[in-house]
DNA sequence: CCCAATCGAGACGCAAACGTATCGATACGC
DNA sequence: GCGTATCGATACGTTTGCGTCTCGATTGGG
C-alpha cells in the first residue's frame, strides 16, 4: 500500500511513516477521548498513550491540540442522513428520526464535547459545523426539496427553515429531558407530532 | 442584616463570617467564569482572585469544585418563563420566546459550559435539571395546561410533550445555525411556524 | 543494500492548579 | 471590650499536561 498518500498530502515534501490506517486510527483516538471525557480532557499525552505513538510523532504532524482535533473531526465524517430516500417526505423524516435514534449519543456526545470550547474556537466551530452538523443540514434539506417537488409541501411553507434545528435541538438537549422521553422513540414521535404537522402532512399521507 | 441567615443552614454550628450578599457575589463569579471558559476552567485559584477571597475560604465552605459549582447552580434560579400569562396560549408562547431571545446567550452558554461536563457528574446534572431546566419547563406545562382547560387545545395532542424540549433545543443549536437564523425573532418564529400549527392553533386564534 | 529520517518511548524543564498550612488582621459572640 | 474563630493572602509540595529533546530501533528511498 502506498503509505504515504494522505500524508504527502499533508505535509508536503516530508515523508512520513504513517500509513491512512494509522492515521484514521490517530483519529478515532482523538474522538474517543473527545466523547469520553471532553474537549479539555483530550491530551497529547493521552492519545499518544492510547494510541502507542510518541508525542514527538504528534507534535511531528500537528502543531497544537486544536489543530489534532480539527483534523480528526474533518476526516471522520459519515452523515446519518445522507443517502435516505424512500419516496415520500414522510418516510424520509421518520427514516431520519430513525437513524439518529440509532447512533443515539454518538455524534451527540461529540457535539456535548465541543459545546463549550467551539465558542471561544472559531476554527473548531468552523470544523465541527462544516463536519457534522452541514452534511446532516444538506440532506434534510435535499428531502424537504424534494418534498416540495413533488408537491407533499408548500414551497414557502414556514416550518421548512426549522426542521433541520428542531430535529438537532432536540437530539442536544435529550440528556436533560430523559425522565420524560428518554425513549428510542421519541424522535419519530416528534416528527409525527410535530413537524410533520406543521408542514401541512397529514397523519395518512404516507 | 444577620449575616449567618444562609450560612447557619448550610455549616450547622460554624458561625461563618460570609453573609448572603457576598455568597451571591461567589456564586456569581462562579457562573461568570463558567459562562465564559467553561466547566473544566472554573478554578478555585480564580474564584479566589476574582472575589478578592482566600482559597482556604472557599475550601472552608465547600470541599470540592463540583460542589461549588452545583451550589452555585442551585442557588441562582431565576426562571426566563414563570410568571408569564397573557390570557392565551398563544400569545403566552410568543412572550416566551421573546422571553427567551432577549437573554440570549446568558442561559444558553451555561448550558452549554456544562454541557460535556454533566455527562460524568450526575449531581452537576441533577443540579442543572433541578435549577435552570424544571422551572423552564413547568411555566411552560402550565401555559399549555392553561390552554388546554381555556379549550384552546386537545388535551390529547402529541405535540404537547414537545414544546417544552423543542424550545429549549433549538436555543441549545442556534450557534450552530447562525448562519441560517441567527436574528433575534427566531424564537418568536418558531413558535409561529412549527409550535401553534403542531398544536392545533391557527395563525387568526389570537 | 546502505544511509537517513522517522518511529516509539521517555526524560526534561516549565507552567498551572490542586489542596494544605501559615500568617496578621478583622469582626463576631459573649 | 475581649478572646477567638474566620477572614484575605500567600507560601508550599504535589500532580498533571505542555512542548522540546534525546535515544536506540525501524523502515523506506535511492
Amino acid at each position: 500500500m502506498s503509505t504515504q498518500a494522505a500524508t504527502a498530502a499533508r505535509t508536503g515534501t516530508r515523508r512520513s511513516k504513517i500509513g491512512p490506517e494509522r492515521e484514521l486510527e490517530l483519529y478515532g483516538a482523538v474522538l474517543d477521548l473527545l466523547r469520553e471525557r471532553g474537549y479539555d480532557a483530550v491530551t497529547m499525552e493521552g492519545v499518544a498513550a492510547r494510541t502507542k505513538c510518541g508525542k514527538a510523532t504528534l507534535y511531528r504532524q500537528w502543531k497544537t491540540k486544536s489543530q489534532l482535533v480539527t483534523a480528526a473531526l474533518a476526516k471522520s465524517r459519515c452523515s446519518l442522513f445522507t443517502g435516505i430516500d424512500t419516496g415520500s417526505l414522510a418516510g424520509d423524516l421518520r427514516a431520519a428520526a430513525l437513524a439518529a435514534a440509532g447512533r443515539r449519543g454518538h455524534d451527540t456526545e461529540l457535539m456535548e464535547a465541543v459545546g463549550q470550547a467551539y465558542l471561544q474556537h472559531p476554527d473548531l466551530r468552523r470544523a465541527l459545523r462544516e463536519t457534522v452538523i452541514n452534511p446532516e443540514v444538506a440532506a434534510l434539506d435535499a428531502m424537504l426539496r424534494r418534498g416540495v417537488e413533488r408537491g407533499e409541501v408548500a414551497a414557502d411553507n414556514p416550518a421548512i427553515t426549522f426542521v433541520a434545528p428542531g430535529l438537532l435541538g432536540l437530539l442536544r438537549v435529550e440528556r436533560l429531558f430523559e425522565d420524560r422521553f428518554g425513549q428510542e422513540d421519541a424522535l419519530p414521535a416528534y416528527v409525527d407530532a410535530v413537524i410533520l404537522p406543521a408542514l401541512g402532512i397529514g397523519p395518512s399521507d404516507t
